[in-house]
DNA sequence: TGGTTTCGCTACCGCGGGTTTCGATACCGA
DNA sequence: TCGGTATCGAAACCCGCGGTAGCGAAACCA
């Protein structure tokens, strides 16, 4: 019927900005640290006014989520043979995002901001740690508590490592972590008592 | 020789206050959260001047450390039949500590504050954490590595938890907490391997 | 060329960490 | 009772940062 109800709006088209700002806040975060990487900064180094920063995210807090949003990427596939090689991949893939430069700083000081922000808590958990959860809740069968235990212990172990040492956590030591982790795993909840979950795992 | 030696100096004397400003500190975060915490408002719920507080600690970070370390304590006496009981008491101990009104939300505030501030971090380091690091190595005769992974873990996991709802660890699991990290312990360095410590346990 | 929207720039506000100044106050010794 | 000394409280202040407002310039379309 209308026949132009896709076409450009009217007006100046608006930049494409998201990347260069993205980049330009782990680069930041990473170079002055969290506190120094002023949103005048992050805008400075994205060749970008701060106002124009101000015009996409209401917050520098929704800023850094959507940075790490950006980062991380949607869920990986989570594949493995079994419940213990998804666990131990979702482990090291978590680790080795949060080694990339700029992102464990971001991820630690946008944590540390929502401390004392309920609604950037909020936010933080709905759009960065939910959809991770429940892709791990489905493929590995647990229920919700035992997931978010874990989602603590690995997140919260990488986290604080890198903010008392301010380098991520070596390889060897995510490895160490793993392997406390996964006798917990199977000892939990036996594969065996997989109720509501579509992929029902083998009992032997 | 001198007779006069520890006579107390001349001019007004200090006011005691630090019992007052330490319990002033963790209400004030307990009530407004950390980042409301205003020196400021520390200051005026502990019934002395801004500038009194200024007087006697450089910044609020060795502020919040010295709280913290007066609502620590020194460390207990980590008693224990087997190295297994010490390591679930100290867990225990700590979750408690954190969950204490206050204690941490002040926590996770100077931690979070230290990501991007290595003097902080330094002081955290030296101060909050080494004394118990410390003992807890000479307790359970483990090397420093692994006394530190299993710290990242258990205030890891307990800051996270905190950060991410806002209140502290329910005992149930922290229990199983516990049941993820005493096997890793038993498992890891023999008791039979403790060279160096005077404290030889029992090698059967 | 005019309409529309976004851009960058600058100035501004509020707030919090931290400093400075100054008069008031509390102690001591004479 | 009177200095000397050192601390206290109150207020003003500086600075940096998150966030906002206003405005002219730029980029697109018709």
């Amino acid at each position: 019927m209308a026949s132009a109800v896709s076409a450009r709006p009217p007006g100046r088209p608006r930049t494409g900005v998201h990347a260069a700002v993205f980049a330009a806040t782990l680069s930041a975060v990473h170079e002055f640290g969290y506190a120094r990487a002023t949103v005048e900064r992050i805008a400075a180094v994205a060749g970008v006014a701060k106002t124009t920063i101000y015009r996409r995210w209401p917050s520098k807090g929704e800023l850094i989520v959507d940075c790490l949003l950006n980062a991380f990427g949607p869920p990986p596939p989570l594949a493995g043979a079994s419940r213990a090689e998804i666990m131990s991949s979702a482990i090291h893939w978590i680790a080795a995002k949060i080694g990339e430069p700029g992102v464990g700083d971001a991820f630690a000081g946008v944590f540390s901001d929502a401390v004392s922000d309920p609604a950037l808590r909020e936010i933080l958990s709905a759009r960065l740690q939910e959809p991770y959860r429940l892709a791990l809740q489905d493929a590995l069968g647990e229920p919700e508590a035992r997931v978010l235990l874990f989602t603590d212990v690995v997140v919260g172990t990488l986290l604080h490592r890198m903010g008392m040492t301010g380098e991520p956590m070596a390889d060897a030591d995510v490895t160490a972590l793993v392997e406390m982790i996964l006798p917990a795993l199977q000892r939990g909840s036996p594969p065996s008592l997989n109720l509501g979950s579509e992929r029902a795992s083998e009992p032997g």
